[in-house]
DNA sequence: CAGTGGTCTAGACCACACT
DNA sequence: GTGTGGTCTAGACCACTGT
């Protein structure tokens, strides 16, 4: 198994609990000492996980007074990268997963030209159906580079969040990610999985990942488009 | 005066080095500890510069492999304000304006919700039809608030991006905007004027765009899926 | 294997914000 | 002044990539 860092464990940690709201906005984080007398570890690793915070936009630092938590506006979360069942999640709904069959296949050549793969390599093809409050919405297909996560299991087949997994299992880091989006309506085979009319719209979403050792994933969904909208911030102008 | 961090020197240092080609993309930027010998500092001092320069994408690192330089070009142009005739020219098509109706209403309730203006303010109401190559493929609404834009008139029917035709008749400045985007089938208006099947799959997509004044602009497409994608970069993660 | 970057320590001094 | 974060050192060991 992977050796996850210690600076990484307490920015989990850390994140956590402002997600809890142990740390709640407005709010100040114990100073740096106190940190590092609470996890037992140098000030080096205690500002490491802090910047991973403020990169994220969780705190702001300043000196002389203190790092504090901040208001994480829904705006500012746009663009980034979020796996689909947590964008469900942070919108209420109940996400369960329903189908589920993993298997290890020769990459296909639309993935390997998404991915930039050698012929022969293997990835790890994974299909599920996502539900939102036990209804049907969603059907995903995940193709992982083998190259990059060589051991890919689940062992758990209660997982939800494929990203979390990643993260924290196998101490991946998500850099960017590039999608296209356009919708089709269902094919027979579509309709039969998410229980509506043949025909009706789906958004048809393909996403090349990449993580810090370059693109890693190949994701196919179909999301009834009824239930879902994507939102996109755009930002200034050529 | 202002005092300059050793890492922030070396930084701009490496930077320059890099813009003037004296480690040019796909070279390797010498080891932290030739690095560490040339500038007669610390490790951790170097570590933090290469940081900086990561964060802005000059380089790439890789463990127990080196420091690369990147190509920096890319492309970034993603996620940025674009109309949809300039996506469309982008890609090559020629792009036409068919129907056009511009009337001046009081704000309906969801544009003025989405807009934040008060009662009884007026909107500019602008009813296009776009056509790539000839084909219809856009049906499309812009509400343009009159509080910011008074005299707003289309002078020349010929017009067919509208951004354009703010920015430089109006000397508008565009700032940042929120996309909402799902899919619906056509209805039957919709479908005779795309000239497709009525439950055909449309991208729909609404629009709040912000100039530096506050929001300005409400826009909602209705465009033909089988001729039209949307690409978005995702960067980082929460 | 050698050489690279990745993590971590223990301690020092500096710059800034509060009161 | 006191306490916060900001910079920096010298050295250690780990993990990965290459040969």
């Amino acid at each position: 198994m992977t050796k996850i860092p210690e600076y990484r464990k307490i920015y989990s940690e850390l994140k956590r609990e402002i997600k809890r709201g142990t740390y709640s906005p407005g709010m100040f984080l114990p100073t740096e000492t106190e940190l590092e007398n609470m996890f037992g570890v140098s000030r080096t690793t205690i500002r490491k996980a802090i910047s991973l915070l403020v990169l994220e936009g969780f705190i702001s630092v300043q000196q002389g007074r203190g790092t504090e938590v901040q208001e994480v506006s829904t705006s500012q979360r746009l663009n980034q990268i979020t796996s689909f069942s947590e964008t469900l999640s942070q919108k209420g709904y109940i996400v369960t997963t329903r189908g589920f069959y993993l298997e290890h296949i020769p990459a296909p050549a639309f993935v390997r030209e998404a991915l930039g793969l050698e012929k022969d390599c293997t990835v790890h093809h994974l299909q599920r159906v996502q539900c939102a409050d036990g209804r049907p919405i969603c059907i995903m297909e995940n193709y992982i580079s083998a190259h990059i996560i060589p051991d890919f299991e689940i062992r758990n087949s209660n997982f939800v969040s494929l990203y979390e997994l990643l993260e924290h299992e196998y101490n991946l880091v998500l850099r960017e990610a590039v999608e296209r989006i356009t919708a089709i309506g269902a094919s027979f085979t579509e309709s039969q999985i998410l229980l509506v009319p043949s025909g009706t719209p789906l958004l048809f979403s393909k996403r090349i990942t990449y993580c810090d050792k370059g693109p890693f994933e190949y994701v196919i969904n179909k999301v009834l488009a009824e239930q879902y909208e994507y939102a996109i911030h755009l930002s200034g102008r050529a």
